[in-house]
DNA sequence: GAGTGGTCTAGACCACCCC
DNA sequence: GGGTGGTCTAGACCACTCG
């Protein structure tokens, strides 16, 4: 449908068929643009898709390159979806999940200002924690606004909250802020994760936004660090 | 000297000094081509930076909005300068680095494979602990291919390799691949960072690239968490 | 239906790399 | 000096939101 992605897509498969080699110099833009019968906008757009995905470099005055990586890193980097929780990480999986905890609260000042709302809103209070093949992988401290994302009950929290705000809600999500620390367990977590206190675990601090930009989603996520890897490529501008 | 980027700049101060305000809308793309006087592909291309930091949002049909975040994220997310080494993210505070080990070895197969080079090529394998203001806060295992970063001593460890590969060398840095986990310190790293082996750690795999695409570091760092916050903002495709 | 941002064009000039 | 990608223009049509 919509040109440079299709485009994008093309020249992402045939770098990672092997069409073009690591170190390789991509065809101009120019010649592109031929190929392709498109302007030299709309090229420019499909590459650049592919320098964020970090699988070519551009230079000014040289040309296009495909990036020296390693074949798993380029699958890596192809499949890399910034954006997804933990239904659509581990699809394929037998997924459970358990609750813990599932209040309606008044959300204290600090999680107020990151939420921007105000003390005296509600905001479900929810603690679960998720299993794949029966294992468990993260323990979720979930808080959210009652006004944003109403009529949560149970089953929704045995399934996957973003399938419910996505499907049945019919709101769009656009983004996630996220922090990344490494911590170790509490005593809840011990119990729930099935690790002993010296394990350590990946926390992922998060605020999640709706595409009318309001956060509609403070959490915590503790992860068994023997089960989580977080990716990134940046870029320099 | 680039427009879009000063327009970038201007409307960023200006939600920051709070002229815009949280869920408020902002001037239409065709209002701010008369404000700025350039074209429309222009405001876009310097709004859709600000989208990228995670200050606003847009949505078509409706307009651009700033998103709902406490002061204190979008200072973070001003200020966020994904790609820097130990010297950059510790300016102003008083470093020093030991240096544990400085060999120059065969890489393994693996090693080999990340950086794009053959197992009969050099590589220097460097073990570094960075210290600020006196406190340990990271251990560096560094791999880097000698043809491509020629003449490193022991001067240049003490300070920044990057430094050096940037001013030294005249080479530029385009980008870095990064994967995050949580570990438990190695003998070597209780030593070093003291702490205690329940005590966890942020681990960092870089593969680090110049700008004409070829890998030139592969390196693992393993960071105190009470030193350490690695943030990203994800927006949805 | 009026108005938004998303995509795309055809063309121009510029900064930069490499020969 | 010849050719690269980077930026920018003025204009067009489209998909979408909202009253």
């Amino acid at each position: 449908m919509i040109k440079y992605q299709e485009i994008a897509n093309d020249i992402r498969k045939n770098i990672l068929a092997g069409q073009y080699l690591s170190g390789v110099q991509l065809p101009l833009e120019k010649e592109m643009c031929a190929q392709y019968n498109v302007s030299r906008i709309t090229i420019k757009k499909a590459v650049d898709e592919l320098v964020k995905l970090g699988l070519v470099i551009k230079r000014r005055g040289a040309g296009t390159f495909v990036k020296s990586i390693d074949d798993e890193d380029a699958k890596d980097l192809s499949m890399a979806r910034q954006f997804t929780g933990f239904t659509e990480t581990n699809k394929g999986k037998t997924l459970r999940t358990e609750i813990i905890k599932f209040d309606v609260v008044h959300p204290d000042k600090e999680i107020a200002a990151k939420l921007q709302i105000a003390t005296d809103d509600f905001v479900y209070d929810i603690i679960r924690v998720r299993f794949a093949d029966g294992m468990p992988i993260v323990i979720e401290y979930t808080k959210m606004p009652i006004n944003l994302i109403p009529g949560i009950k149970k089953d929704v929290l045995l399934k996957s909250i973003y399938f419910y705000i996505q499907h049945q809600l019919k709101l769009k999500i656009q983004s996630a802020h996220r922090s990344i620390r490494a911590i170790s367990p509490n005593a809840l977590e011990i119990e729930h994760l099935k690790v002993r206190d010296s394990f350590p675990l990946l926390e992922v601090e998060q605020i999640a936004f709706l595409d009318d930009g309001r956060a509609f989603e403070y959490s915590i996520s503790h992860h068994r660090s023997d089960q989580i890897v977080f990716k990134s490529v940046s870029i320099r501008q």
